[in-house]
DNA sequence: GGCTATGTATGAGAAACATTCATGTATATA
DNA sequence: TATATACATGAATGTTTCTCATACATAGCC
């Protein structure tokens, strides 16, 4: 059967014109290319080439090969290059699972120095899951889940890489505004805006309001971080939203923020990954550059 | 560096579900894969694929290889299906070259069954050389010479597959009609049709009129059989060619032959080819199917 | 024509490599 | 919890490949 070796042995005797020089060139001898070369001939029961004179002229069989040869060694060439790519992590892709609507924002700004960082490598993001999350990075349909909220099991990895503190956003012109902090019971006549995902999965349920039996006056859905904003700055409501993301928008909206609670809740973003892939360099660099970001915000 | 092997143990792996089966397919032990992966992930700094429980899963890295697997793969089995063919003698090519103008028409006759018998071989006909038929078989320009004249020499070797005898055509209204044969003197008052060769390459003058000091009245060339045979059925001249071949014209036009001296003149189409490929099948079939001809004429 | 330089072929032994065996570790299954 | 299954690994083995030494053939040169 005909192995690379010999498409090279083959495409070295062209370009250099000799099986001698061939051999300098593989770091080999001349006889264990003859050796080689023979074996082959002797498997396939095919004459390669015949000698004339003192050098040796390709028969039909041979000048076939050769045409395989450089049609071939090239893909190895090729193959061994982006295999080298893998392992210098300069290829590759990321599949960043979501689990949390407005990590969104800080996403993009951990994506861009990511993919600066590694041109070769692609990140797909992954918003709507099945099963959930956690099943999404148990089948390997993505690498990496971002999360406000771990659940320990057996080979997942989670790892907090950006505290932030849950807040309520407010118009300038809510009742509301100006108050260094909220009760529960100060929402119980105020609309609250969250994204449509179950109550269950929100914090300002699960942590603040349902702790203290109290409940919203109304509480409306919206898919985006934009529209809710909005709403909120034109005093249709009120949200949480963690505090790094409401201050950005308070830049250009009529909004501002108060602590929920006496002491306000805080939570972290965690990034969770199989154990297993816990060398994996991309998924190392993602973490490093987001805890990165949390300390050096911009 | 990617070998053969490695592909083929990727695949195998993919096909079969795992390292285990792969082995059994392979006819090796789940060991020696293992051991032979786990040097090429060892030497390209690189992760092929990770126990995913008790199976294994490929990593980017190692898809991306399986990939290039099942690309590759299938070229090499293409090839070996080729050299396979080569070695039966199914492939490859004949290049005839060809001395002796109305051989032409015999070299047809043969060629026909070789092809019939050798469906993968093709033939190649060379009737124009740079430095003569010799030069051209020296050179490996073609690989079989048909010439009545052998010039011995080291390394080519001459058969001879044919014998014929050169005759004079005249036409049936040609004042030499019906005679036995001719004397070179008869030839005075004639006009002599040949090919357009140098007279020392034409039979008819070296072994008939030169010896005898004779020449034609005139001597005209043509570059075709059937156009000599043309103007010699309308008596505008005589010619010498081989015995069968004018016979054979002679069915469909009113010309005759007649023997050139006495004895006539015996010949013999001979077949050389380079001592080198005296193994060479494809030549020996060609050269037994040429003798085979000659006595089956058809 | 003999001589030397150059190139390929080949047998025997040495070195390198791949393979197996035995065993360990991890995981799924009953 | 026990058992079966699958992959990994170290040591020993077996096979292949390589080198060395040498033979053989030819080209080029004096």
């Amino acid at each position: 059967m005909i192995e690379k070796i010999h498409l090279s042995i083959l495409r070295e005797i062209d370009r250099r014109g000799s099986l001698t020089a061939a051999a300098g060139s593989l770091n080999l001898t001349q006889s264990a290319l003859s050796h080689t070369m023979k074996k082959l001939e002797r498997q396939c029961n095919i004459n390669l080439w015949l000698k004339d004179g003192r050098n040796i002229r390709l028969t039909e069989a041979g000048a076939y090969l050769l045409e395989q040869a450089n049609r071939l060694l090239p893909q190895f060439e090729r193959i061994d290059d982006t295999l080298r790519q893998f392992a210098n992590n300069e290829k590759g892709s990321l599949r960043v699972g979501m689990e949390c609507h407005p990590c969104y924002q800080w996403l993009l700004k951990v994506v861009q120095p990511f993919l600066a960082q590694s041109p070769g490598v692609d990140i797909d993001v992954k918003q709507r899951f099945q099963f959930g999350g956690m099943a999404a990075l148990f089948n390997v349909d993505i690498d990496l889940l971002i999360t406000p909220d771990p659940i320990q099991k057996e080979r997942i990895v989670f790892e907090p890489v950006f505290p932030y503190e849950l807040v309520l956003v407010v118009s300038r012109h809510n009742n509301l505004n100006g108050l260094s902090h909220v009760t529960p019971a100060q929402l119980s006549d105020q609309v609250l805006l969250t994204y449509p995902v179950e109550t269950a999965r929100l914090d300002i349920f699960q942590q603040f309001l349902l702790p203290a039996q109290c409940m919203p006056a109304r509480h409306k859905t919206l898919e985006s971080t934009d529209i809710i904003l909005q709403m909120v700055a034109a005093n249709r409501g009120v949200a949480a939203m963690p505090k790094w993301l409401a201050l950005d928008y308070a830049k250009t909206l009529p909004i501002t923020v108060i602590r929920l609670g006496d002491s306000g809740i805080h939570k972290h973003i965690y990034v969770g990954y199989r154990k297993q892939e816990q060398q994996n360099k991309h998924i190392q660099t993602f973490i490093t550059l987001a805890k990165n970001h949390a300390q050096h915000p911009d």
